[in-house]
DNA sequence: ATAAATTATACCCAATTAGGTATAATACTC
DNA sequence: GAGTATTATACCTAATTGGGTATAATTTAT
C-alpha cells in the first residue's frame, strides 16, 4: 500500500479548519454527512481519497478541490 | 448515479490543457500512466474520482489538487 | 461529401474504497 | 496522577472504482 502523508495540503487544511471551528471529528462527520472513518483517514493523510467526498467536507469551509499549481503549493507549505 | 458535470474546474483544467499540448487522449494517459478510461471519465466530469490518479495527470501539467476558495473558483469561471 | 482520426459510451472484471463498530493509544482536564 | 474525551488502528462487508476493449458517435482534414 501506498504510504501515507499526514501533511499534505488537503488533510492540513481540513485538521487546521477543523480545530479552529472547535470540531471535533465526529462532529464534523455528522455535519459534513461523510463517514467517521473517511475524515480520519482522510486528516491522516490516506493517498487515495473519493474527490465528492472530499469536497463535501470542504464545502462545509467553503472550500473545493481544484488544480494548483506546484509552486503556489510549495510557497503555502514554506510557511508552516 | 449522481449528474456529470463536463465543466467542473478539473475537468476543465485538463482537457484545455491537454489540447494546448496538442495531445490525444490516449497520448496523455499513456505519458501520465493513467488508464484511457480514467482520462475520459474524468474530462467528462465524472463526480467520483481518485485523487491520486487525478494528481498524477496534474503533475505533468506541474499542478496539483488542493482546497481553493469557492469564491476564487467562481472568479475564475467567470473568465470563461 | 468522404475518409480518417479522435472522442464517447457500454460491457466485463479484479481491486479498492467507504462504512460501521470495537478496541488501543493519545491528549486533555482536574 | 486519575479519569475523561478525542483520536488512531483493526476487522469485515457492500458498493464502486479503474482497467481494457469493442463499438458508436462526433470532430477534423482532405
Amino acid at each position: 500500500m501506498k504510504k501515507w502523508n499526514r501533511n499534505n495540503a488537503i488533510a492540513d487544511f481540513v485538521r487546521s479548519r477543523r480545530k479552529n471551528s472547535k470540531l471535533t471529528q465526529i462532529e464534523l462527520a455528522d455535519i459534513t454527512g461523510v463517514g467517521i472513518r473517511f475524515l480520519r483517514e482522510l486528516e491522516q493523510g490516506k493517498p487515495n481519497l473519493m474527490t465528492d467526498k472530499i469536497n463535501q467536507i470542504l464545502l462545509f469551509f467553503g472550500h473545493t478541490l481544484t488544480p494548483t499549481p506546484i509552486s503556489d503549493e510549495a510557497r503555502r507549505n514554506l510557511g508552516k
